[in-house]
DNA sequence: AATTAAATTTAGACAAATCTAAAAATAGTT
DNA sequence: AACTATTTTTAGATTTGTCTAAATTTAATT
């Protein structure tokens, strides 16, 4: 399994995991940052393997088989990515990329150890839930803040963008994972928010309200 | 910088540093099981990089540039086989390969975080000293063991021989880094010592001394 | 100094992963 | 149903790192 086919699967499951119906090409080109030609010629590799279910013009999705190595990439992502804001003390805006190199790291007992080291974690940083070594995996049952009616509270649970400039903001503005939120008010002509976060007061736009997570 | 170029590079630095002249071709293609060929090759790119001496025929050399480069690999190899082994556990002889991949990992912050993680070791888990951020490092004024007289006593602090199978006879013989090792007698035939390791007794042939460091 | 052996380089080929440009298929619209 | 726009695929080229086989240079030996 070389480093380019990892990164294919994950993006084809990423992409995927909304829906569940087949993948365009050009999506997959454009969230990788490459040619749809590209995208054809490693379709071809990854069926060839068992990996992708593929025919000419019909889109691409996982199998069992590259559903089951997409998690392994993932869980190595998420763990790495917990290990660097636990044990480095990285901010959870500077994870990713780091990340992206060392979920490629071959190694069944180092990330079986490195979970063990972490104390078997169900989130990463942002939330997002790490698949188990199986691959079975707890998502959170939470809301987007912009969907909450006025009123709703909750915990800050994850982010849906997890962007360096996002989680800066976040930052900014003492919003993170663990955080009590409260809609106190709406805006009716913008959707924007006006929150009690903690024990302070913000107002956050519309935008910024669709990329947090509540439980 | 390539995960080749940088291969090639630690390679030429470990062969070299023993006598510092110029490293034959056909050496290097040896330790990294390639193709003279294709060591010329890498030759003359790493020369446009201004990280090798090469005139066709002379043999290769590091630049000053060429050997900080190959000394930031070889403290990441180090300090990344110092965190398998204290803080994952691993014992010294499954290190290695692991190391291998991830010494290619581009953050700087991530290797200083993991320098500061380990408390700024000074030595690897087989005793080679670890380079410091600027390349500077202490090797031990060390003997080999199949070096000293009868009578000799010292704390063995380091492996020449860093293979699997060499790390897991001296496991299966309690000779680890640390332990106190005395010279009770050597037979002059084959060489081989009679030693006092710890409380016990045993006795190494002369290829095992000659793999073992005291002080 | 000539010859042989060993080391090294060159030339040409290959595989992986990518790209561009052109061709083909699909989907949407009139 | 025909036309157009979009998506997707094909064909051929490129880059990186490697290889084999042949040619060249250096070193060793007579």
């Amino acid at each position: 399994m070389t480093r380019s086919e990892e990164n294919y699967l994950k993006t084809i499951f990423h992409l995927g995991s909304g829906d569940e119906g087949s993948i365009n090409t050009n999506a997959i080109a454009e969230q990788m940052e490459t040619k749809p030609s590209s995208v054809t010629d490693m379709a071809k590799k990854l069926a060839e393997k068992g990996l992708v279910n593929y025919k000419k013009y019909q889109g691409i999705s996982l199998t069992d088989a590259g559903v089951k190595t997409a998690l392994s990439i993932v869980r190595k992502h998420r763990l790495w990515e917990t290990f660097l804001v636990e044990k480095l003390d990285f901010a959870w805006d500077e994870v990713h990329e780091v990340a992206e190199q060392l979920e490629h790291i071959k190694s069944e007992k180092l990330i079986d150890k490195l979970d063990q080291l972490l104390k078997f974690p169900k989130y990463d940083p942002h939330g997002d839930p790490i698949p188990g070594k199986n691959g079975e995996f707890q998502e959170h049952n939470k809301d987007l803040l912009s969907e909450l009616p006025v009123g709703a509270h909750g915990i800050c649970v994850g982010v849906k963008d997890s962007s360096s400039a996002f989680l800066q903001y976040l930052d900014k503005h003492e919003i993170s994972i663990g955080k009590p939120i409260q809609i106190l008010g709406k805006e009716a002509f913008d959707g924007s928010l006006h929150l009690k976060i903690g024990e302070r007061e913000h107002t956050v736009s519309h935008q910024i309200a669709c990329n947090i997570y509540l439980k």
